[in-house]
RNA sequence: GUCCCCAUCGUCUAGCUCGGUCUAGGACACCAGAUUUUCAUUCUGGCGACAGGGGUUCAAAUCCCCUUGGGGACGCCA
């Protein structure tokens, strides 16, 4: 049996790095097994959805190489795959399950429920729906539809209980008498998620759910639902949610990081999709670099663990640096320069120093670097405007002397090539008694601006005479 | 409050299914040394954990119970 996942996010926001990390892994799985995935839009909240963020998503998952063989742009034989698009279907299996007595009409208005929801959580009770409108008489529904009140439509919760074994939790047990009876139908008769969900994974032919923690809670509902119309449950696979620094919940506060933000930084979506595999899961033994095809061969939900993990940018950094420096040249070069073309024409200033130095002031930070946007801040090395970063330390006099010696040297050498340093370096040895740190520290910072980056000897021929004659006079002015 | 889930170094994790091979392994971070006649990179080494308490057992990180801590759910949000 082939089997059949699915990816549904809400277009309220951006992707953030937990959907990611679900998406990734019903991706994963999907290769792994040969089955097939499902991208579905979830926006029956049409307050909050809007089609900007459903475009971002499709955009953010193909830049993170996650495909999917069904979705609202390529379609599929159980679409559509907008839920907004499918309202009458739900509406129709509304009217089954009300004809066939597994769910009614509710007049109860949403203010009176939020008071009962308030005082039932001060006196400690469990603050959920008193199925009170499940015994209503047809007399007292007609009464209330007469005085123009529009019912929603509630689910019945049946008695006893309900266990479900989770393909990562295992056997998990609850008692039906502690969940109310839950809206199904909106009186503006749109559905709400749950009937949504179930309509749809069950229509859909989805054999295997895996989703966030926070819906494990939700299973029994969707169990019953999926029954009540007559559909085989899937199999559900919950993920531990992803933490925030400190343990505090990532997915819904400000910390929250969006899978654009660091599209937008330059990271490899290749060095993400990897950390975001080690989120939750490991192979197993103390492999930790994947290409996104070595995920797909090595992948498998019994190796997902139980527990949350905290999202960890030093780690990602450590990735991302790690697949930065297996790039070739060639490689980096095209993908950094894409990169930067992309944010702004950042190059085009450096147009005049040509292609071939515009190569190798790029190549110099491969091995530095963890994301492209990185290369903006090194390459004030070469700018003109860039400020000492540490002046004091060329204050004193002995300094400003082996400057002095260094711009004489640069004066009298008409030539500036590979060699020129190194000569340089013979010449100020020579002249002062200055080695090692105190000699190469403040011949960086004079050259470069910076107190640190790639070695001066690569570094300086790069730079250029002039650049570096103008930036000793600017020092030794003063 | 009630129910559900979770619990190994600061962090990500291996080990737990089948208790002894665990003086608990790896990685990130941190610290130190080496390399680089500087910083960074790289290399080597170090620091560092079975949440607590009870059981069961010859033997428990591994099985059971309780406590504590964290998270989730209890929405006409998804």
């Amino acid at each position: 049996m082939t089997i059949r996942v699915r990816f549904a996010p809400s277009p309220t926001g951006y992707l953030h790095i937990g959907n990611a990390r679900t998406a990734l892994f019903n991706y994963l799985w999907a290769s792994r097994m040969k089955g097939e995935m499902i991208l579905r839009i979830e926006d029956t909240d049409f307050e909050r959805s809007r089609k900007e963020y459903e475009d971002a998503v499709y955009e953010d998952l193909k830049w993170l190489g996650i495909k999917w063989n069904e979705g609202p742009d390529s379609g599929g034989k159980y679409g559509p795959y907008r839920q907004s698009e499918r309202l009458d279907i739900y509406k129709e299996k509304v009217d089954s399950l009300l004809r066939e007595g597994r769910a009614y009409y509710c007049f109860c208005q949403q203010d009176e429920l939020e008071k009962r929801r308030e005082e039932a959580l001060k006196t400690g009770k469990p603050p959920r729906y008193d199925n009170r409108c499940r015994s209503l008489s047809q007399k007292e529904i007609d009464d209330r539809r007469a005085r123009g009140i529009k019912p929603s439509v509630r689910f019945k919760i049946r008695e006893g209980e309900l266990r479900l074994t989770d393909l990562i939790r295992g056997e998990v047990v609850f008692d039906l008498s502690l969940i109310g009876d839950f809206i199904i139908l909106r009186p503006d008769e749109t559905p709400t998620f749950h009937l949504a969900v179930c309509v749809d994974d069950g229509l859909m032919k989805v054999t295997h759910v895996l989703r966030g923690e926070d819906h494990l809670s939700n299973t029994p509902r969707h169990i019953l639902l999926l029954e009540a119309m007559g559909f085989r449950p899937p199999q559900y696979a919950h993920l531990s949610l992803i933490m925030g620094p400190g343990g505090s919940p990532l997915s819904k506060r400000l910390g929250a990081r969006s899978i654009r933000e660091y599209r937008t930084l330059g990271y490899m979506p290749e060095a993400l999709v990897n950390y975001l595999s080690l989120l939750g899961w490991s192979p197993g033994d103390d492999r930790e670099i994947f290409t996104p095809d070595g995920l797909e061969r090595v992948f498998s939900i019994e190796r997902v663990i139980k527990s949350s993990a905290i999202f960890d940018k030093d780690k990602l950094n450590w990735v991302a640096g790690q697949h930065l420096r297996r790039l070739t040249g060639e490689e980096y070069l095209a993908r950094a320069k894409d990169f930067l073309k992309s944010d702004g024409d950042f190059l085009s200033v450096f147009k005049g120093r040509g292609d071939k130095w515009i190569d190798r002031a790029l190549l110099l930070f491969k091995d530095s670097i963890v994301c492209f946007s990185e290369l903006k801040v090194k390459f004030a090395f070469f700018d003109e405007a860039a400020v000492i970063e540490d002046k004091g330390i060329l204050e004193n006099a002995e300094t400003r002397a082996l400057l002095a010696e260094a711009l004489n040297f640069l004066e009298a050498e008409k030539a500036f090539n590979e060699g020129t340093f190194a000569a340089l370096i013979d010449s100020l040895k020579k002249k002062t008694t200055l080695k090692g740190k105190a000699l190469y520290h403040p011949l960086r910072l004079a050259f470069t601006a910076k107190n640190e980056g790639p070695e001066l000897v690569s570094l300086f021929p790069l730079l250029g005479r002039d650049l570096c004659i103008k930036r000793l006079k600017e020092i030794l002015r003063k």
